[in-house]
DNA sequence: TTGTATTATATGTATCAACATTATATTCGC
DNA sequence: GCGAATATAATGTTGATACATATAATACAA
């Protein structure tokens, strides 16, 4: 459907700014179909995100700190996020040894199981795409850097 | 930068993958930045969203039910932010006089003067693209489309 | 070594989203 | 007209983010 129908929203100041309200409507229809994917595992897509980051490091621990800066949205949360995972035993949390600031974090066996069924549904959903041809996804992708590349500022 | 870099994440699993996850990221840096330029006038992106549904309308009132059906992500939160732009003097709140159920939100001319401040400065957000042509944008613009299109389910 | 800066994490606050529920008004079938 | 279904909005709860601040440990410089 067009991005016009999906907003209700007949014309754009220009296509740059139909491109931003498309990249975002896009963003927003991705991240809602993850979470009804998610939602009978009762983990948040934040919380995916993190244990997915654990468990590619597995069975190393990983600090907080780097937890955050592998998330795709920043923040400084990730601290919360972690409190949530431990409180459904699906990470370990322990001071680190060598320094006590830190805090290692790992991914239990019920987080890597839980991972494991939620991998199976996940090729299901990637499999809505199996139309959708590598040489597209490449352009597409090189096209979405290129854009990002042309602001200036940040 | 690179998206590999940008999430120290070196290889993704696939072109589709790294096309979800680069979507995904290019959301965050628009949104981020946009939530910077919006910080000196005191109101979220959200709240700016709504300001400018009602703009679109202005002097015609909104009903809360219009404005949830236009934002991008849909929700139920709309009588809420309209709320804290109340509190703000940006909108006002009527009851609909041939519906009692409904409400009618306008925006207000603090917030129509708001706006143009604002508008100035998203202008000179804009610049920063002004190396990224039309075409560069009606390509990408077609692109996300059609991969939006491809999917099956929803 | 001692004092300061920096780092790592936690916490408090405000805002927003998703979801469920509630309250009230309207509409529609009979 | 009356009662049930529906529509509109408000509200309560939980989870998340942004931002500021706090706490504690480490690193570093004099």
């Amino acid at each position: 459907m067009r991005i016009e129908d999906e907003i209700k929203q007949e014309t754009f100041r220009s296509p740059l700014h139909r491109l931003l309200v498309n990249l975002m409507f896009t963003n927003n229809w991705l991240c809602d179909s993850q979470m009804r994917l998610l939602k009978p595992y009762d983990v948040t897509l934040p919380q995916y995100n993190v244990l997915r980051i654990l468990r590619g490091q597995h069975p190393k621990p990983v600090k907080i700190n780097d937890i955050t800066e592998r998330m795709l949205d920043k923040m400084s949360n990730a601290s919360r996020l972690v409190d949530k995972l431990v409180g459904k035993k699906l990470v370990l949390r322990n001071e680190c040894p060598s320094d006590r600031r830190a805090v290692d974090v790992v991914i239990t066996e019920k987080g890597l199981a839980l991972l494991k069924q939620i991998d199976v549904a996940q090729e299901g959903w990637e499999r809505q795409f199996d139309g959708y041809t590598e040489p597209n996804a490449d352009q597409l992708n090189a096209l979405i850097d290129d854009f990002r590349s042309r602001a200036t500022d940040d």
